[in-house]
Formats: structure tokens, C-alpha cells, sequence
DNA sequence: CGGGAAGTTGAAGAGCGTCAAAAGTAGTGG
DNA sequence: CCACTACTTTTGACGCTCTTCAACTTCCCG
């Protein structure tokens, strides 16, 4: 299973709120929240000889669980979700990408779960091999995919305290929250929160059914702590009720 | 809140199954399974003059959440596991820690998790700024504690599809047989899998409570998948039939 | 042997899932 | 511009899995 024509969908860079000639490195938006930002202005040049730049309709596919995993990638616009299945078709999502994240490292070769889009997006790929040695020769950017490897670890043990002992309002809570400090701190407004993704999407990333989520965020809107302007853009009207609500009950 | 008492209990070495002169790293009976196993004979020695060896009662807390990360240690006798809290006192527990496991990485330098022993312990305790500076100078030791943390963070996204879709029969089975796994791992015996932990704790690494961890063993047991011999010795009777229930239903 | 913790089992109840249908939204083409 | 279609979201009724509460049993360790 390898992507293919998706690579050929060439997006309009208004719409993925990217300039169009930033194909350098240096001059890239997303630069200063994804590993890049470890190299000086002039290291820089040797990511762009390794960088090649995608561009992915929605939901299509990036890469698969249990690939080798010959590439890296950096999300640079838009969104995407990484998720693994069951046999039987359960699917649960893994985390939501956004521009900065990265992609594809994986432990022992193979890609550990499936990532596609949500929206039209633009990628960085990197040849997996030649990332590592550009890690070799420049410490400091290690260090940085080190450190990132490890926020990632310690998003993955919150999430697992959601999903085992946290109830439905409680999730929802938390997730809603999440992306409103997410969306901050890649220097968005976090206050409309944006859900680049389903309610189906929202629902396999916190353990739930789609039709418990949407009740969930009727009765929290009820409730007073948010309102509803369409289902992908949520007000926060209690921005502190609703972090509490989120790490308790 | 930092531990204290506990660091001066000193455990019967038999009890522990370590050799008691093993005091020096080259003779270390885990250090094929740490991060220890990245250095030569002689750099061992930087690693001897760095490290503290500690007996830890059980059920004493080793590690408390948002400390100052000052220390991190290598586990090399005994059990232990990884938790968090809410305000309301739920617990979800993280993960369970054997012999070679490390603990105490953390990122922005402060504890992410506590961790408990559930037995008599040996642990072995780097100050994590000198552990830093030899990771600088011994590349490979940087490599291989990246690398287990890249294994940990797969482990937390299985972890994860656990606690989102799977139901008890299959939380149940996959825990075994992970066990099972590990212990293999370790150059121990996977047929009767030794639970180093109470129900309790399994529950609350599994999502579920006393009670339905209790049942579900039973009526796995009814149905030939297991033999429970005693509460914390089980034999897989039918290891293969216990993985597919552990990945599918 | 005795007391307390851990484990097991039973009965009843709650929260969330399942099934079903209606309402809203977006994209397409006449 | 509007109708048509397909998908997403919302809402309702009902059922099931797992939790809660409680009693009983087993297992340790002094």
C-alpha cells in the first residue's frame, strides 16, 4: 500500500493559509513549531537539498500502519489524524495533526499507525535515512525530535488517563480545551475553537460513539460553557469551568 | 514531597534475585535489557561513578508527579508502576515497570507520573544532569535511551486503542499476553505469567474495576483460556486463542 | 491460629452504545 | 438560483456492558 495520486493534488495555497513561493526552509511560516527550528538560518540549507513539499486533498491517506517507514514528515498547513484499527474495523485516533506536528517516526522500521487528512494539506517530506543522518552531523536537531518524541509520549499518557477513567463530559471537556491551548500556541486565536474533523473522528479519538459526543456538546452548550456556532466552530463562554469540568468532574 | 525512609531499607538480596556483590555496572545481571547495554566494558565506568544503588520497601512511592526531575533510575530488581491522579483521587496507572525498565525521563524537567514499587525493589539512580552530559559524550547512550522512549510511546498508542474500543474480555486477554511477552523478553518464563500487582492496580491500568478484572478472569478461566493457580500465578492454556482475543473479540 | 487485606461472587443500577429517524449542511448540476 | 443528493449532525427510545454496593471467601503474615 503506497499513497500515489494523492501527491499529485496541488492545493490552492490561499486555502491552506500558506504563502506560495516559501518553498525555502528559511522562509517557511510553520518553521518556528516544528523540529526545523533546532538549525541556524544557514544549517538550514541542508534540510532544503533533503525536503521535498506535498500537497494532500482531504482525506486521503499519508501513510500506512506497518510500512517501512522511509519517510518523515512535517505538516506545514492544514490537518490531519493519525488512528490504528482492529481487525474487525474498530478504529481508535491517535492524536490530531496540525501545522508543525511531525510524522512518521517510528520505532523498528515500520510505521506504528496510519495518518490522513482531514483538510487539504501541505507537507515537508524528508527521506527518513538522510534526517537521521543530518541528525548525526547536527546534535542540536536530535535533541529537538528527542524532546519532541517525549512531549508526545506525555500527551499520550494524559490521553490514556482520559480514556481510562475519565467520563463523557469530562472528555469532551478536555478535548475542546486541548485544541484551544493547541491552536494558541501555534499562534491562532483559541477562543471560536476550529474541529478540522467529524464528530465521528472526535468520537474514535476519546473512546466514545459519535452520538455520544454530539449529545455531550448539546448538553455542555445547555450548560452554559460553550456555545455552538457550527459543529466545527465551538465558542468557549467558560473557558475556566470548562478546564476544571475537564480534570475533575 | 520526596521519598526518604524507604531509600534506607536495605533488601534481602535473595528476596530480590540479585546478586549482592553486583554493585559494579560490568557484572549487572539486567544491563543486556537497560540503556546501560549502550556502553563498552570501559565506559561502564563513567556510568559506576555516576550511580546510586537503592532498596525500595514495597508500596513505598519512588517518584512523586510535577517534582523537580532531578534523578532518573534504572529498575534492576523487583516491580513497580507508573501513575497519575485526578483531583478526586481515580487513578489510571501508566504502565507496569520490570527489571531494565527505566524511569524518571521527563520532559521540561519535572516528573510527568508517579511511580510505586509493588515489591521489594532494586533501583539504580543517575542524577539526570550528569546522565545528560555522558549522553553528549557517548552518542550511542543517547540513541538508545531515544529509542526507548519511541518504544514506550508505541507501547502508549497500543495502550491507547486498549483503553478507547476494546472491551473487558479483550483488555483482559491483551494484558496477559503482554505479560506473558515481556517476560519472555527478560529471559524469564511467558507460561505461568507471575502478576506482580493486585487487581486493583490491574484495573486501573485496564480502564475497569476490581470486580470486573475478578470476573473476567474467572470466565476466561471457565472458558480454557487460562488456569489460575493462584491470584497472581496464571498459565496460558491456550496462548495462541488468548492473542486473538486480545486483537480482535 | 486469628485478623486484615485482597479476591471473588451476586444483585441492582447507571452511563454509554445501538438502532432508528429527523434535521441540517455541502456539493453538483440543471 | 434552486433542486437534488449524499453526508454529517442531532435527537429519541431502548438495551447492554460495566459499575456500584454488598456479602462472602481466600490468602497472608504476625
Amino acid at each position: 500500500m503506497t499513497p500515489v495520486a494523492s501527491y499529485l493534488y496541488a492545493p490552492d495555497p490561499a486555502e491552506l493559509g500558506c504563502r506560495p513561493g516559501a518553498t525555502r526552509c528559511e522562509h517557511c511560516d510553520v518553521r518556528r513549531f516544528a523540529f526545523c527550528s533546532a538549525l541556524d538560518p544557514h544549517e538550514l540549507r541542508e534540510l532544503d537539498a533533503i525536503v521535498t513539499q506535498i500537497g494532500v486533498a482531504p482525506h486521503e491517506t499519508v501513510i500506512f500502519e506497518g510500512d517501512d517507514a522511509r519517510y518523515i514528515f512535517n505538516i506545514t498547513g492544514g490537518a490531519a489524524l493519525a488512528f490504528k484499527l482492529l481487525p474487525d474495523g474498530r478504529r481508535q485516533i491517535i492524536g490530531f495533526l496540525f501545522p508543525g506536528d511531525f510524522l512518521g517516526l517510528a520505532p523498528h522500521g515500520r510505521y506504528a499507525y496510519s495518518v490522513e487528512t482531514t483538510r487539504p494539506s501541505t507537507l515537508c517530506r524528508f527521506p527518513r535515512s538522510e534526517l537521521t543522518a543530518l541528525c548525526v552531523r547536527h546534535h542540536k536537531l536530535e535533541q529537538r525530535l528527542f524532546g519532541m518524541v517525549m512531549d508526545e509520549l506525555a500527551l499520550a499518557q494524559d490521553q490514556m488517563m482520559l480514556l481510562g477513567r475519565k467520563h463523557a463530559r469530562e472528555r469532551v471537556a478536555s478535548f475542546l480545551f486541548r485544541l484551544s491551548e493547541r491552536a494558541i500556541a501555534r499562534g491562532q486565536v483559541g477562543d471560536p475553537v476550529e474541529l478540522p474533523m467529524t464528530r465521528a473522528d472526535i468520537a474514535d479519538y476519546l473512546g466514545l460513539t459519535t452520538e455520544t459526543v454530539s449529545r455531550t456538546l448539546t448538553r455542555l452548550q445547555r450548560d452554559g460553557y460553550i456555545r455552538i456556532e457550527r459543529a466545527e466552530r465551538i465558542y468557549l463562554e467558560r473557558r475556566e469551568a470548562l478546564s476544571d469540568l475537564a480534570e475533575q468532574g
